[in-house]
DNA sequence: GTCCAGGGTGAAA
DNA sequence: TTTCACCCTGGA
């Protein structure tokens, strides 16, 4: 909290002087699904944190900050260091791999990626909904849900809080089916209710250990060891997280040498044993590096991202 | 128009 | 340990 000291507020922003931040590769990257580029284009970002509406972008050596409901800035400040992950030890995870093969070339590509601290329910809704998905659909998917069942904060349709566990239990399967979520339907309304009746206490698993947290997410139907691992990093203050698709479990190998087929099991427990409590850092700029050469590739090699010079053939 | 992959999971073989 | 169904949307 060294750095609130230097944060200043204005007529209409708030500056956060927290060191660069990569607001789309972090907004909008994969982590948290209901952030979109403001209508004004000038680069910043709309969301809801809470039940405050925010436009954030980016500024010298740091982020600005916009409530744009209307509303006081009471809390805003605090509560948008802690979405952005301010705890997190940043600074350990670049000096600890700057000359790694992998993470060190990316750090010095997109240094402002961070690991996001999102709310524990919208979390854990949003990475069932992933499951065989893709992130516009994701997007698509998750936006709906909050727009037809959450409460308007602001002037907006987008400008919703996430709808609470009662609510998508009344809601049911079935309205969920309607929405487009698929098959994921009959897995989200069982977690709403497990959360809903208190019998998972998605909040005091921040305190549980990483095996004890786990444990009880994958106990959800729906909820598997790449569903969990997202929800304890991306919600639950597990830096020792790692997560574990097919484009990381490439990216293993080609890195870190592991077996060309090596379990999804296996490849998480050796990297959450290699990267400590940086594993979700490490996990986010690896799987960002994936992205992009994979997008570059796509598009022909067009693109050349200088982390990547070995890509871009 | 068809085909296919997309930040998986659970159940059966 | 491997295979398969599950839903459906956008892009090729």
């Amino acid at each position: 909290m060294t750095t609130t000291e230097n944060n200043t507020t204005t007529a209409d922003t708030i500056s956060l002087q927290i060191g660069y931040v990569d607001i789309e590769a972090t907004l909008d990257g994969g982590q948290a699904f209901r952030w979109w580029p403001s209508d004004s284009q000038d680069g910043s970002y709309r969301g809801v944190v809470g039940r405050r509406v925010l436009s954030i972008r980016e500024a010298p050596g740091g982020v600005e900050v916009t409530p744009v409901d209307g509303k006081p800035y009471d809390g805003v400040e605090h509560s948008t260091l802690d979405y952005l992950g301010q705890d997190q030890d940043l600074e350990g995870f670049r000096s600890h791999f700057e000359d790694d093969p992998c993470l060190g070339p990316a750090l010095r590509g997109y240094s402002g990626l961070r690991v996001l601290r999102q709310d524990p329910w919208e979390c854990l809704f949003s990475f069932i909904t992933s499951s065989t998905s893709n992130i516009p659909r994701i997007k698509l998917n998750v936006g709906s849900a909050a727009e037809h069942l959450g409460y308007s904060v602001g002037p907006n349709a987008r400008d919703v809080t996430f709808p609470e566990p009662e609510i998508i239990v009344e809601a049911g399967a079935q309205f969920l089916r309607d929405l487009g979520f698929g098959f994921r339907a009959k897995y989200l309304v069982p977690a709403a209710e497990a959360v809903a009746s208190g019998n998972l206490r998605l909040n005091d698993l921040r305190e549980a250990t990483y095996e004890d947290a786990r444990a009880e997410l994958v106990s959800l139907h729906g909820v598997g060891e790449k569903v969990a691992d997202c929800v304890l990093a991306f919600s639950l203050d597990k830096p020792e997280s790692f997560i574990v698709d097919r484009h990381i479990l490439r990216a293993l190998h080609k890195w870190y040498k592991l077996p060309e087929k090596s379990t999804l099991t296996y490849a998480a427990d050796w990297a959450r044993d290699y990267f400590g409590e940086y594993s979700a850092l490490a996990n986010q700029y690896m799987f960002h590096r994936e992205r992009l050469s994979r997008r570059a590739s796509e598009w022909g090699g067009a693109h050349v991202d200088r982390a990547l010079p070995e890509d871009g053939s």
